[in-house]
DNA sequence: CCGTTCGTGTACCAATCGGTACAAATAGAA
DNA sequence: TTCTATTTGTACCGATTGGTACACGAACGG
């Protein structure tokens, strides 16, 4: 039999966008094998523990990207605005302006959340977290930089969810702006608009 | 055979917790049954066209529930702020703080998504038409208004995703709170103030 | 008292589910 | 070549899926 997959990991993205489409309960094993053009012997092979073992890796995978790609650089960064920038760049490109959900948030979502609590969990809890070190580390006070982290970890699950109910994906760039911006050390003494305000709240807190 | 059931709109409620749960495809017929307490006979002379006419018409229950308590008030409030305030009240209560997940939201970023597409963005179309009405009513501008009520209502889901993530109700609590500060009309002044100013800004629109 | 209608449970259907077993086929070492 | 370990396809398993058929029982009009 012809050796078409030479490591476990080249099937992964191919199931991961198997169980971001259908759910967990509904990525049955016909659609993951026709997507890995797999047959059940070699995904067996690679995933002794079936399903499970497949949804478990996946996720270690998804978890992988972020924490390199996302997390770390939030908490290392000696630039954090920096990498507060890079992450919504990162978010922008990676879910494809809401076309592509967030396989974490949807398993959050389903009945399949307690099999997966703790990967679900400390995925959220870790981009909190690392989000809201660099908002400390950018100058903000440790209380709202927590409740902004949160705020814009949230915004984006849900601007994924409303882009894809309205099917229209400058829905999700829209509110993700909005999010960015929100971000941004100095806050909104923006173009033309409010020019006789901002004198009088410059003195806000640190 | 004895009658339990009276009603069609009866079942609806246990049916809704049921596809809220599992989804529109884990939802089996099974589970239906016995959430309901009746057999397939029974189900299928309610709902001829099976599980599809069971979810169409959960959707349309739901959507006619918001659109009693929300969406309506939003849009024909002669007090656009009580309403707002009205409607994070009733989201709070409705979600409960998260425990509750949105099944509009949920077949939205499942595979169903397409067979409810109508359903499903025309609730959310509305959410955010009415609250961005209500916003505007209150005193902001048209355009400004539209994006924070997007905002809004991407952040309510976002915080339900968030919190059952984490399995934390509070932090639904926290973004939606944080959410419903944003859309008061005095930002950050004092606590209590802000009564006497809205004399000020009646000669806003007409 | 009968007959129709409505509500209900149950048996059944083909299809598919996740998972197992195993034999065929290959690649690499000898 | 020959042997062995690794990949692979496929047949099969019991359980469950959404859906149909149907017969039984209560309610109701005559």
């Amino acid at each position: 039999m012809p050796r078409i997959i030479a490591e476990r990991a080249d099937t992964l993205p191919a199931i991961a966008e198997v169980f971001r489409e259908y759910g967990y309960e509904g990525a049955s094993l016909a659609l993951i094998g026709k997507a890995t053009g797999l047959g059940k012997g070699s995904l067996y092979h690679f995933f002794p523990g079936g399903k499970e073992e497949m949804a478990s890796a996946v996720l270690a995978e998804i978890d992988g990207w972020f924490e390199t790609h996302m997390f770390g650089p939030l908490r290392d960064s000696r630039e954090p605005e920096r990498a507060i920038e890079t992450m919504f760049d990162s978010v922008e490109s990676y879910f494809r302006s809401g076309r592509r959900v967030c396989l974490v948030g949807v398993i959050a979502l389903g009945d399949a959340r307690e099999r997966f609590a703790q990967p679900v969990s400390g995925y959220f809890k870790r981009w909190v977290d690392a989000l809201a070190d660099a908002l400390v580390r950018s100058g903000r006070d440790r209380l709202p930089a927590r409740a902004l982290a949160e705020e814009v970890v949230a915004g984006i699950q849900g601007a994924i969810v409303l882009a894809r109910a309205l099917d229209d994906p400058g829905a999700f760039g829209r509110t993700v702006t909005a999010l960015r911006v929100k971000t941004r050390p100095e806050p909104k003494v923006s173009r033309a608009a409010s020019r006789t305000r901002d004198r009088s709240h410059t003195r806000r807190q640190g």
